[in-house]
This record gives C-alpha cells, structure tokens and sequence, in this order.
RNA sequence: GGCCCCAUCGUCUAGUCGGCCUAGGACAUCGGAUUUUCAGUCCGAGAACAGGGGUUCGAAUCCCCUUGGGGUCACCA
C-alpha cells in the first residue's frame, strides 16, 4: 500500500488571490482529491508580519468561493499545524540545529556589503558567482570572538560543490544540477527569521507532503531545496513542475506588476471592459486594487465558479482531444500529472467567456435572480429588500434576455428597464440613424402603433407581434421602417431582448410614455 | 552572461514511447443560412508540426546542432 497523497499549497500573504497562483493551487487540490488525499493549505509569511489577517483572508475566500476545500491550514487546523509559519519558528530551529550539528550548515559573518562587493566583482569579471566561504576558515576562537562582539551573520546551507543532485520531475523529467556551480543558500537571516528555501523545505517534511506541485519559475531554486531535503529527512518529495500561466498573447509570467501594460492587451480588453461598465455603477473602483489578474475580479462580475474552474484546468492540462467542457468532480475524476504539458500555458479571456456561457446554460431563471439581484440593489435601481414585484420584473427581464446575460453583472447593462421613463437616455448614433434621418415617414408610423397600443388588451409579446405585423401592412409599410425607431423609443438602445419581448416586459403604461416622448422629442 | 526549462493552427491543445496524420478538437477569426435589431443557433472556410542535419523502409513523434522564447540567479516567496 502506497502513502497517502499530501499536497499543498502554500501562498505568501499578499491580500489578493492571483489567478495563476489559483490554478498552481487548483493542480495541487486536484491531485489530493483524485488520490482520495489530502490538500494543505500553509501560509508562507516568513517575509511579513504585519496585516496578517487582513492579507490572508481575501486568499481564503477565494478558495472558499470556488469550493476548494482544504483539509488543514487556517481556520480549519489540523495534525501538523501551525499552518503560519510565522509560528513555526521552533520547527526551523531544530532543524537547523540539526544542520548545524551534522556541519551541513554554518554562520557567516560576511557583512551584506561584503557579499555584494564579492558578486559585483565576479560579474565584472564575467565569472559565475559563488558565495566566498571565508567563515568557514574562522577557528572555533575567531568565531566565539565575533558573536562576543555580537557582530551579525547569517547562517548558510553547506552545498556539496563536488557532486551533483537531480530530480526526477513528473512532468519534466529527469533534471540534473551540477553543485559546483551552486553558492551556499542563506537559510537563516541575520535577524534570526528563516529564508524561504528553508522553511518551506522544513514544513513540508514535517507535513509529510508527498508532491510538491508548483509553478515552473521554481525549477531552478528547487536544485537546493532538494539538497536540503535530502540533508534533513534523506528523501525528497515528489516534484512537479506545472508551466506558468503567461498574459494573454504572450509568452510572459501573468504578473500584477504588469496590469498597466494589460489594459492596452487587445485579449485583455474584453475583461477589463466588464469592469469598467460594472464597477462604476457599484461603485468600485477599477484600479490596481480590482483587476483581471485577481480571482477575485471575476467573482466581483458575477462570473460562474465552475468556468474559472473549467479554464484553469485546461490551462496546461487536457483530458484528451475533444474534451473541453468540465466539471469539478469530472476533472477530479480525470485529472493526472502525466498529462499536464510542459509549454508555458497563455491566459485566453476569450475561452474563459466560452467556459462562461456554457456554464450559465445550466443555471436555470430562479439562480439567476438570485445572483443578479445584489448587483441591481447595489446600483440602487430596485429597493434593497426587493419586493415580490420587483424580484418577478428581474425575473422576467432575466427571461427575456437570455443567453445574452453572460455573467451575472450583465444585468447592469439593462438600466432602461429600471430607469423613470422620462429619464431614459437615447443611444447618440442610433437616434441619429433611426430617427432623425427620417422623421417625417418614422414619426406617424410610430404615432400611429402607439394607437394600435393604446388599444391593445392583451399586452403579450405575440399579440403585439401580430398587431404590428397587421399594422404595418395596413399602412404599406415594412417592418423594417417602424421597428428600429420603436426600440428606440421603449428602451432607448439599438440592441436587445426581442422588441416585443421589450414591450411586454415594459408594459403597456411605460411603452406608451416612453414612445409619446420620443415624438415629442423628435418633432421639437 | 551562467544554469535550467520549453518549441504543433492567432490561442488552448490532441498526437503515450515512429506508420491509422494529405496532423484532430475547442476558442477566436472570416463567410453563408435563419432572425425585425443585437446575441444566439445551424452550415462552411482559412489557419500549425521553428530551421538544419541524422537514425529508419517510414518521423510532428527518436538523437544532435542551430534559432527562438521563457524562467532563475536576494538576508523575496
């Protein structure tokens, strides 16, 4: 019987979930659950100290929101906590001792100056850096001197500079380091704090972690984590390096650093513009606080968690050729290691909306309001507590717009079905081409529908099809020639629900304000 | 620059250890049909094995080189 599956995911505190962390995390929780294991969450703030709770909990929530669960970490404990390393300072300790013990690690006394003026002069001569051991050449007095004169230093892992130390990688392969061209790690800063090397090394031997399964951009610092296994517990985990995410249409890291640079992304656009109509009307601010590199951006419009979910997947991994379309206990079911691929994978809003719009066919009207209301109570166009009436309106209006609503702030973009009739605003270009241009034949066709309304008593969206229809043809006229000027009228827009779809949903007090208006409007 | 990784349509990928590949799918794009508009739906089209050497009867698949891209070189994680 094989040991049971650990792996983890241990982000640094940085007060937002980044969405390439999030798939590294999604690979690592597949693989737990698809061995029936077990997922860690850990908090790597060996750096920060301050905001704790404020920097971990947007982290946590995101997890949450996708319905990743994890099986120990903050807030839900477990056999090997703490799971901050900020309190596992006693772990790190001892094994350092240990290190220490077996003259696998040592001070240094060089002061950082030193250091640096050691690597600058090795680049200038073109030479590849190698840390100067000058402490190791200190006798046990010089040594007891220097911490008498409390002189600070830190402590370095001992690298064996004649041998050499491989991994075997699950989805790279055999990989192999040569030592001798490794400088020692720092694994202990001057101020007594372990270095991340370190920790995360001493953690995951003590959490029993089986797969490390991490981003690419680790591959080369893992040549000394896997040293440092190997001096502590004599066997490394089981690594896997995942490709990065790239930005969109790139072959580059997805970085927050870069955000200003995406907003000029022609891939990028599509995202950022549902947040620019969105969040000014909730009155968010789009920024570098709240954008398409965050989890949370998506959760903030109203996307599906199982789209994110479906697009982080196929974000370096595939079940085979055809299948696309997947979802959560599926890929569980599915997913594999051996099929991840090796090629850095780009970030494609395009096909995170594709994930969307499928997702959203399974959520039937009744989930819809549910999810839409909140955007509608926030942008203050229905009460906070909807009434039965208003919660039946966004029902019908949800209904009538179909699979035009793609995520769920969608909805925002529907004011003329909240707004006062006197209030609603006409669409520049379209009232120029649709109205204006032609007036004298537009006008008293419109006036003469609004009639036909006026007198209608079944107020149905087939009824005003047929009474239409009849109308126009009374009149020698197309349908073309009146139904442009008519949507215009009722919801000031060029584009969407079906026109009678639009009536019956305005009703008939509201189509017949909104269209005397618009004659006004347009004979003045 | 050193070390390491990577390389199939615009994008994500299939290609499982050589032949079923005149390279498949999806997204995107562009046509056509349907529709009162937009969206959608249906049908269709274009679109790739980075280059060069080998090995072999046969290579997208194996080897080498070149080129290109990327990651990493902290008292960050």
């Amino acid at each position: 019987m094989s040991t049971p599956v650990r792996t983890r995911f241990a982000p640094s505190p940085t007060g937002y979930m980044h969405i390439g962390g999030m798939r590294t995390a999604l690979f690592n929780w597949l693989w737990a659950r698809h061995n029936g294991g077990t997922f860690v969450l850990r908090i790597d703030d060996t750096d920060q100290q301050r905001n704790l709770d404020e920097a971990v909990a947007p982290i946590l929530h995101a997890f949450r929101w996708l319905g990743l669960h994890w099986d120990e970490g903050p807030d839900v404990g477990g056999d090997y906590g703490p799971y901050f390393q900020s309190q596992r300072g006693d772990r790190y300790q001892a094994a350092l001792e240990k290190l220490m013990a077996a003259g696998k690690a040592y001070k240094d006394f060089d002061s950082p100056e030193v250091v640096k003026a050691d690597r600058e002069a090795a680049e200038k001569e073109k030479r590849n850096y190698l840390n100067i051991r000058r402490s190791l050449d200190l006798s046990p007095q010089e040594i007891a001197d220097l911490e008498e004169a409390n002189t600070s230093y830190v402590i370095r892992f001992l690298v064996d500079r004649t041998r050499k130390v491989a991994i075997q990688d699950s989805v790279r392969g055999d990989v192999e380091w040569d030592c001798a061209l490794i400088s020692d790690p720092v694994i202990m800063r001057s101020n007594g704090s372990p270095l991340y090397n370190f920790a995360s090394v001493v953690d995951d031997i003590d959490m029993q972690i089986t797969h490390v399964i991490r981003a690419e951009e680790h591959l080369a610092n893992t040549s000394v984590q896997a040293l440092i296994f190997e001096a502590l517990s004599g066997s490394t985990p089981q690594f896997a390096h995942i490709p990065f995410v790239a930005a969109p249409g790139t072959t580059k890291k997805l970085s927050k650093r870069d955000v200003g640079k995406y907003r000029n992304n022609p891939q990028f656009r599509k995202l950022f513009a549902l947040g620019d109509t969105a969040f000014p009307i909730l009155g968010n601010e789009v920024s570098e606080s709240l954008n398409p590199v965050m989890v949370s951006y998506y959760e903030q419009l109203g996307f599906l968690p199982e789209a994110i979910l479906n697009s982080l997947a196929r974000l370096g991994w595939s079940l085979d050729d055809v299948t696309e379309n997947m979802s959560l206990d599926f890929i569980v079911e599915h997913f594999t290691l051996d099929r991840v691929v090796k090629a850095s994978a780009g970030f494609d809003p395009d096909r995170l909306l594709a994930f969307q719009e499928h997702w959203m066919e399974s959520v039937d009207t009744a989930a819809r309001v549910e999810q839409c209301l909140p955007y509608l109570i926030k942008a203050g166009w229905i009460s906070s507590s909807p009434t039965d009436d208003e919660r039946a309106f966004t029902g019908r209006l949800i209904t009538a717009l179909g699979e035009r609503l793609k995520v769920f702030s969608d909805i925002l973009n529907y004011d003329e079905y909240f707004v006062a009739d006197d209030q609603l605003v006409y669409d520049e270009k379209a009232y120029a081409k649709r109205v204006e241009k032609s007036v004298e034949t537009t006008i008293p066709l419109l006036q003469g529908y609004r009639d036909v309304l006026a007198a209608e008593e079944d107020f149905t969206a087939s009824a005003l099809e047929a009474a239409l229809n009849q109308y126009v043809e009374s009149r020698g006229a197309g349908l073309g020639d009146i139904i442009h000027a008519l949507r215009l009228a009722t919801t000031g827009k060029p584009a969407g629900p079906g026109m009678f779809d639009c009536l019956e949903l305005l009703g008939k007090e509201r189509c017949l304000a909104r269209i005397d208006r618009m004659i006004a409007h347009a004979t003045s």
